[in-house]
DNA sequence: GTTTGTGAAGGCTTTCACAGCC
DNA sequence: GGCTGTGAAAGCCTTCACAAAC
């Protein structure tokens, strides 16, 4: 067990392989529930269909976290994955768009678990301003949102309204200073040079299902 | 134009021509709503920020849609495109988990758009049994699934229970008959022959920005 | 003995660039 | 003139296989 490489050359690391770096996360907890504490890579792939070599791969531009003849520490990797994630420190996001998904995210369990925060959910129709949300925030006026994004210390955006608004939304999450975008929106948000924009489309997932089930 | 290919060899057309095919749709249904009716590939790239010889070579799998020196026809490409992806038909889905995600996902435009069709939503917590949901469904008995798939000739699951529960029920739906399932369950459910899984895990795309927040 | 970390090989995906067609 | 469809090239990602370490 040696070093863990702080500095990073970013551009160096796939996307693919941060994907990755979250999908072993959930395998380190899945594997203390269970009670281990110490794993090889190629246990680890067994049992969650991985491949070992991608697995000592990825977590190599990283660092040296496994012990050769023996493995890996389930808790220490667990805990620099976190740090390489960033996950050690708080993230705070707002959502704009308080339809139903909007809502649903307020307290998703893989948003509010972990060290991510939402501190605020928006609208702007004048109808859903001061409704309550399950997780008992109330609904603001998305007009404010560069006062809330200063004032709450909010680093990410989540896009939860139709996609004709989404484009507008996001310039206005770009002007206020927030640093990413998460966009629900069916559509491809362009041109905010400096802020990080993932779009995640649920429908191209279904209509995946919907090829192959077409074409036997 | 000439023929659409309808005998694809499935395995060769890889999984993100197909994820791109959704995206093009997008594209098709907003071009027509600008009343642009004819684009060259090398228009559409530069409109949505994609790649002109990508978007003809992922066409060229299927067919031969273009015409050299004009372009393509946006209101018969997204019409080929929709027969492509298998959306020509109704898709009917039954969800397994009432909680937020669930019920949110209920009237999702990108899940209700197109043909696909929530004809239920399942939860095993007897106290949620008979909750009404936002698109008017009504809460049912999980134990009521391979019932409920049978008479309403359902194809697709869609998993928005804990990760805990998940395991158990994508085997429910396979035994069920269901085709295919959609799990947003951090979790990746295994060994289930013959029947197509795809997970969307929401909180990896979080823990993505995380990470390019954290290293500048 | 076992397992890691890693160069090299192999496979897959994207991009280039142009012949063929309009 | 312009644009598609496509082989070839480039780039990227995964997997193999083994020296180094325990």
């Amino acid at each position: 067990m040696t070093a863990y490489k702080r500095h990073i050359d970013n551009s160096a690391i796939s996307d693919l392989t941060v994907a990755r770096l979250s999908v072993y996360l959930r395998c380190m907890d899945r594997l203390l529930e269970l009670g281990i504490e110490t794993i090889s890579s190629q246990a680890l792939a067994d049992r969650f269909n991985l491949n070992s070599a991608q697995i000592r791969k990825d977590l190599a531009y990283f660092g040296e976290f496994g012990v050769r003849g023996v493995g890996y520490n389930v808790r220490e990797l667990r805990q620099y994955v976190i740090e390489i994630l960033g996950l050690d420190r708080e993230r705070r996001l707002v959502i704009v768009g308080a339809g139903n998904l909007g809502t649903a995210l307020c307290h998703y369990s893989g948003f509010s678990g972990g060290n991510f925060l939402v501190v605020g959910i928006l609208d702007s129709d004048p109808s859903r301003i001061g409704d309550p949300t399950p997780a008992g925030l109330l609904v603001e006026d998305a007009a404010r949102l560069g006062e809330i994004v200063a004032q709450r210390r909010v680093e990410i955006g989540v896009i939860t309204t139709p996609a004709s608004a989404a484009q507008a939304v996001s310039e206005q999450m770009a002007a206020a200073g927030l640093k990413a975008i998460l966009n629900f929106a069916p559509i491809r948000v362009r041109g905010n040079e400096g802020i990080l924009v993932k779009t995640v489309d649920l429908g191209v997932h279904l209509e995946e299902l919907s090829f192959h089930l077409t074409h036997v």
